[in-house]
DNA sequence: ATCGGCAATGCTGTCTGACAGCATGAATTT
DNA sequence: AAATTCATGCTGTCAGACAGCATTGCCGAT
């Protein structure tokens, strides 16, 4: 189910469930009682509080422990590192989310100068993946549509959010389970069903179509890690 | 007066500096090389790496290596202040996409003891509408639901999001078309609706009542605007 | 009794040494 | 030449130890 976490990871998300029922400001255990209390070492704590630390969730002092720092109210949602199959299902989600209800307004709001350059992206896709991976293309292809909605805040976050998702299968082994020949006609098909949407102008249908490719996209990331 | 800079905090300067005259994507040295480098020991250098990672200028793959990643944004979006009307109906634009997600997420996942929460928090919401105008209950009634959802990355961007939104508008409740009564009224009907999806387990409902809930909304807020 | 200093204790920051396990490239075999 | 095995390098993790800062609480001086 789990590809297996680090144990800095598991260290994480077990210290930040901590903080969650704790005061603001509040004194954390030590570094030593939470690795006991985890069944892992300290350095493996010292790893996750670093992170925490980067993130401005919690603050230590030398000498005198680490607290909690819940209302350092950050005016900006950060991309943390991706750290664990988890996290990455978890930031998938949110890209749904936006990229669903950007495919709904691209379908509403493109002019046909849009569509040209939809198609025009489709078609530089298509055409790449006889040769290579079409990454960049593909990457191309939804900002071509995120310019469609006609929301550059909206756009704007679903392009980061995007590329930091991407950054981390670009690390990660690329094996796939599906031939060339196979995920081209995939997106062949699932693109193509979202142009038509967008070219019919029916947000609805364009939002569904989103849905279907994002999901189908997640299965076979799952299915590939899971080798 | 120099307050001594801490042996990480030397670490993290120079691994930083180092990346910057090295090409994106290029792999670092080993963290021993670096500790002999800078005369410090391999613990203070994946001190400095942790926080790297935790920011997303570097990543590391065990066995492998790490690596500089300078393109790595870190941060999702800015949301700076909202100058506009315009700019307002595009955030809204935003929070939509991820609270619809929210609802249908929380249909899906909800525990029975995030239920008995959520409807606390609608009760308490129509309770405080009797009094006063139940902001702050309202947000409570939206968090309550993205704890639903049991995806933090997706109910900490929205809740930022909303907080954002919410700074903005805080007149426009005031100045409203609507009696108190009206008011409430209204949100008993479409949280109810809601609360009776999550309940039931039903995803798309969910997802389409908090769509209907928050574009009839924005059109109160628009219409009152236009006063 | 109050206040100032002082020692004891607890905690983080850092160092050292070691090992497991993954990834990569070289050597070897077919 | 291709496939397989193997050797090596690197990160992740563990254990134990010590330095130095903060805080607590005791003790003595006034």
């Amino acid at each position: 189910m789990d590809a297996e976490e680090s144990r800095s990871a598991i260290a994480y998300r077990q210290i930040a469930g901590y903080i969650d029922n704790v005061a603001d400001g509040a004194r954390l255990p030590p570094e030593a009682d939470f690795a006991e209390m985890f069944g892992l070492s300290r350095a493996s704590i010292r790893e996750a509080l670093a992170r925490l630390r980067a993130e401005g969730i919690v603050r230590s002092r030398k000498g005198s422990g680490t607290f909690a720092m819940r209302s350092g109210a950050p005016e900006m949602v950060r991309l943390s590192a991706i750290s664990s199959v988890r996290e990455l299902a978890q930031w998938h989600e949110v890209r749904l989310a936006l990229e669903s209800e950007v495919a709904a307004l691209a379908a509403d709001r493109r002019t046909d100068e849009d569509l040209a350059r939809l198609e025009a992206a489709q078609e530089a896709l298509l055409a790449s993946l006889l040769t290579g991976r079409g990454e960049r293309e593909d990457v191309a292809f939804h900002a071509a549509l995120a310019v469609c909605a006609h929301n550059p805040k909206l756009s704007d976050a679903l392009g980061r959010l995007t590329s930091h998702i991407f950054s981390w299968g670009n690390l990660s082994a690329q094996r796939s389970v599906l031939t060339m020949a196979e995920r081209r006609e995939l997106i062949a098909l699932e693109h193509g069903a979202i142009v038509a949407a967008v070219a019919a102008r029916d947000g609805d249908r364009a939002r569904a179509e989103m849905r279907r490719h994002l999901l189908a996209g997640r299965t076979r990331v799952l299915s590939d890690l899971q080798m």
